[in-house]
DNA sequence: GTTTTTAGTGCGCTCTCCGGACGAAAGGTG
DNA sequence: CACCTTTCGTCCGGAGAGCGCACTAAAAAC
């Protein structure tokens, strides 16, 4: 079949294919509704999708076609991503936390596991009970280390692009570290790194309230504060792989000394453990994020307060951001992302600070994934570098 | 070796014919090289290339080739792109003048010319004179109006994306006005608009400094501020073709009221005109911007101080950009583009406030096209368009 | 039962690209 | 000078890809 002629045709051929599962990775459609969707011909759409169901990539639906909704007609047959063999793994290390999934090649998520760990001053020892959640769970969901096609993963900092290593600075445990390499050392897979606001990004652009939107910035508010930068429908790394660095704009010449050296940065105002460090003198119970949000739902007026000053301040330096960037969406993230107040304080900033007609284009809203977009994003990761080749 | 979209065999025949021409805009090559360099058959490119012949769109070389740098062997025919019969207009509405220029298709210019205007006040008069102008040009360059084209225009501000009217509120004699549709109609050539940074940003990148980088920030100080924004080699409008508006990110709570109606804004502290009444006082001569750039280049310690001051403010506000986008470059243009202790301040600004990683990889240096980066970038987007049908 | 409408497929055509063969035009070598 | 090598450009046949058209299939509408 593959001859190893390289040809442009061949390239035509092979693109052409790539539209058409990538229309259906939205889901069971008619060849039809291909044809329609990718502008070839009915004929074309018909050879494109033999070839694919003789590839094993996709398959007919038995499903008899619904009596086809609107008109009359033929009723079509569907077809539909076959569920592929095999399954890829996403791995989300935040600052306190490791989280990992098995999910098979459509993004359909098998098993998850939850930890929670000190990532920030242990590198290695995070990277090895990471590799033994892994293990576990691919053991949970039946599937044997040679079915797994890849892992994408998140750390909470930037990352180098070149070297693929961590940032200094920011993990004081993980200097120097390729966490990519470690962990594909520890586990036999190719491994595919991106920090968390990236991949939270992703992840709502491709499977959530961003969906099909082309200009937006994925806000991540917990341990700390970054983003995710979506223009043109891509993501942007920059030159070195280390755009959206949010959590380190200086909001105010003088302030407590942040852990990347400055002062002033947005973190050392903004960040999960900041505002619990406030708002708890004034609190009788212990105080987590969980039951901050509850009080914020309940609207406790302290931590409403708190917390829509707290969006204010992020959304002085989005302001700035949507002025430069001109976005369609803005996307909260993060164990804070999904507070009513933060994204009312984020508002108000934006419609106080940025342009008229900036702030009039932007929708301010909280990710429909919650605390989970940074692991799907993962999972999306890996799949896109498994489909790459 | 582009990958070919979606579609039919005869997008793929444009895409290689795009790959070939836009080869051959580097300069004369031949066949062989050609076919090298896009990765198609010599046969292919040779079947190309005689469709561009006839087509007119490229030309042989009579220039016998050199005696082949390194080896023997028959002598390549050399192709180029032929300078293209007729030619483009380009505009550059600035603050306090216009612009105009009469290129060929290759971008090279034949005739400028300037003149003082009064552009902020008095909107439908400026176009009259605009148009003037260029129809002044195309006689002193012997061209016909039906050889002519399209044009491309910057004006000043921001423009919205859809209806491609000036956006409210900047320039007091512009509201409502759609500069494209106006011009249009006076010199019965389409006419394409862009805001001034934006052109300047693609001149730099085109034909200037920045050729070839794929992250840029391109910072126009002149009457106002405003920004350029290429990311991924493209420039970035934004949703609603607006991005860019540095000029008025919030540098202090409390500041003189800004023409935007906001306080604090960048513009009200760095501008031509206000750096110009601050350095007034100090000095018998009456300022203008070329004698503030004489005293800078000269050492004068009044203009050196307000002037990297400014670009200390500027870069105050292009730090949180570098944060958010890590670029390769930050090019400065517009009138003050030029000034040495400018540059020093936002390099300072930048080196202090940005993460060391992401200013690390930034480089800072004046544009190489100076004043005319917009007129050069207005050409640019008359030929770009011209070429895309 | 007939017509209409939509879906899917087979056939022939054209377009595009490629590989190999061939002539062309230089330099190098004896 | 004849001959070989090397590179360039072109010609030719073949294969891959997409499309239009005609045809069958299967349902709803009349």
């Amino acid at each position: 079949m593959t001859a190893p002629s390289t040809g442009s045709l061949e390239r035509l051929r092979t693109a052409n294919r790539r539209a058409v599962t990538s229309l259906l990775s939205g889901g069971p459609m008619s060849r039809a509704d291909l044809a329609r969707g990718t502008g070839l011909s009915r004929t074309t759409v018909s050879s494109l999708v033999a070839e694919l169901i003789d590839g094993g990539l996709v398959t007919e639906t038995t499903d008899k076609a619904r009596p086809h909704k609107g008109g009359s007609g033929r009723p079509p047959v569907l077809v539909t991503l076959s569920a592929p063999s095999g399954g890829v793994v996403g791995v989300d290390v935040g600052h306190r936390h490791v989280r990992v999934a098995v999910a098979n090649r459509t993004g359909h998520v098998l098993v998850e596991d939850c930890a929670a760990v000190d990532v920030d001053t242990h590198g290695a020892d995070t990277l090895d009970r990471t590799a033994a959640m892994v293990r576990a769970a691919l053991r949970t969901a039946g599937l044997e280390r040679s079915e797994v096609h890849a892992a994408g993963m998140c750390v909470p900092a930037p990352l180098d692009r070149r070297s693929a290593r961590v940032s200094t600075g920011i993990l004081p445990g993980w200097r120097e570290l390729s966490p990519g390499e470690e962990l594909q050392r520890r586990l036999g897979l190719p491994v595919y790194v991106d920090n968390d606001a990236n991949l939270g990004a992703l992840a709502e652009v491709e499977r959530g309230a961003a969906r099909g939107l082309a200009d937006v910035l994925y806000v991540k508010v917990a341990s700390g504060v970054g983003a995710g930068i979506v223009l043109g429908g891509r993501l942007h790394r920059g030159t070195s792989g280390i755009a959206g660095e949010l959590g380190h704009v200086q909001v105010g010449e003088d302030g407590p000394i942040c852990r990347c050296g400055n002062r002033g940065c947005l973190e050392t105002l903004v960040s999960a453990p900041r505002l619990l460090h406030v708002l708890q003198p004034a609190y009788d119970e212990e105080l987590d994020v969980e039951r901050v949000l509850e009080l914020d739902d309940d609207g406790d007026a302290g931590v409403r307060r708190v917390l829509s000053d707290a969006g204010r301040t992020v959304g002085r330096a989005l302001a700035d951001l949507c002025n430069a960037l001109n976005p369609e969406m803005v996307l909260l993230g993060g164990s804070l992302g999904t507070s009513s107040s933060l994204a009312v304080g984020i508002r108000a900033s934006i419609d106080r600070y940025a342009q008229p007609d900036t702030a009039a284009a932007v929708r301010v809203a909280a990710g429909r994934l919650g605390d989970r977009a940074e692991i799907v994003g993962a999972v999306s990761l890996a799949i896109a570098r498994v489909a790459a080749g």
